[in-house]
DNA sequence: TAGTGGTCTAGACCACTTT
DNA sequence: AAGTGGTCTAGACCACTAC
């Protein structure tokens, strides 16, 4: 058999080896965010290989929005701002008017054996155990959703002590367990209000709300939270781009 | 004054200047969709700048789906074949069971004055016409949504002609007009079924509805087509991924 | 002025596809 | 074997920020 024919199925280029290395890095906590990396030469010098190859690394990762680089300053662990969370990670926007961040009012915050939907969502068996978090968000003072989060009690332990919860519950992942949220998936639908909705929402049974289910995962693409919202649309929409 | 202080407002690196003058020859028609650009080398040649200037160009022409590189084979413009529309265009996805290709039916198709909506989306005024497509789509033999699509006479001349209007409308515009849709922007919100959705969706009124309104966009990001569609989601749901 | 990321070039070599 | 895109390197220079 002649091997120059074969296809090289082991290769694996070398900026990909780079990134992730320098992802287990940032994992291991080595840099917090807002913090700045070394500079993309002396990160080359460190892993030896040429500073080109540590920019394609550190390209991608920006790409990936979990770096974030500004010309002339350094490259730096992306934050969870409020304007990233508004950006990246919220799609609700008013019909018309200023996009306000969302108030929360946490009605309820418990510990649970999960349900099938968590189960599947997060990747748990019945002898996990779930956080919820029930909450109602608002717009300014109009109220929008109300929505349940799950999480898992193996990694953010703890959580059940803590007095208030933030409005920006990414932050504080990243902040109290070194959990860092970079891709999500959300699955939607358009379903009535029940009566648990009724009470809560303030708006009539069988009003139309829209249902989103999401999944967060975080940098070894591991889902950590897992969110069920339901929200009023008259005066909000939810945006899609599709490239 | 210092000129060495002052900030280069004018600077446009050189590899988004091929970028545009790349796009420039799509859109006048020097390559059409499934055929192959010349080589990078060539460019170069032709544009007088370097392989890897190109390179960069191509790359984030690649990275907006304007084009398709294949490694060991050559750099293509995009088509719209069907596995391209249902993985960049269309989010919505049955609960369980295999994604379809949507059959269309269409109901009527007519010329009109823009209404408002019409006119926002589309960036028309009162004087100019619409043509209006309303149809049916299915996954599989389930009927899946209701819509209408809004399309600028002044851009689709002789639309109202067809004896036919395909699935693909996409692939449709490309091949009769030379429009090239590569970006889309959704607005998703929860509705109530009214007596026309009854009437065309055979569902009860009051029924939720998911409702998206789409603008399609071309390749000078100018608005050539805008959807209203109305979706049930007792089987199916729309899927968003931020990343 | 020094240091950072951003651009541009040139060339070598690798992986993949086609002939 | 020839031709394509993909990777990797090295070096020069530009644009931007901070000091």
């Amino acid at each position: 058999m002649d091997v120059s024919a074969e296809t090289n199925l082991g290769f694996r280029p070398l900026y990909l080896q780079v990134r992730e290395e320098i992802t287990r890095q940032l994992a291991s906590g080595r840099w917090q965010p807002g913090t700045m990396l070394p500079s993309e030469q002396e990160l080359a010098r460190e892993l030896g290989v040429s500073q080109g190859t540590v920019r394609k690394a550190l390209d991608a990762m920006t790409a990936e929005r979990i770096l974030v680089r500004r010309q002339g300053r350094g490259t730096f662990v992306a934050e969870y701002e409020e304007s990233r969370i508004l950006f990246q990670f919220f799609r609700l926007y008013p019909d018309s008017g200023e996009r306000l961040f969302p108030i929360s009012k946490v009605l309820k915050l418990s510990s649970a054996t999960p349900n099938a939907r968590e189960r599947e969502a997060l990747g748990l068996d019945e002898t996990a155990t779930v956080w919820r978090i029930s909450r109602l968000r608002y717009h300014g003072s109009e109220l929008m959703l109300r929505e349940t989060l799950s999480l898992p009690g193996s990694i953010f332990q703890g959580l059940g002590e803590m007095e208030e919860i933030p409005n920006n519950v990414y932050r504080l992942y990243s902040q109290r367990w070194g959990v860092t949220v970079t891709r999500i998936s959300e699955k939607l639908k358009a379903v009535s209000a029940d009566e648990a909705d009724r009470a809560e929402l303030n708006c009539p049974v069988g009003t139309p709300l829209l249902e989103i289910r999401r999944i967060a995962f975080d940098l070894h693409k591991r889902p950590v939270e897992y969110r069920e919202s339901r929200c009023q649309t008259d005066a909000m929409h939810y945006a899609s781009d599709l490239i």
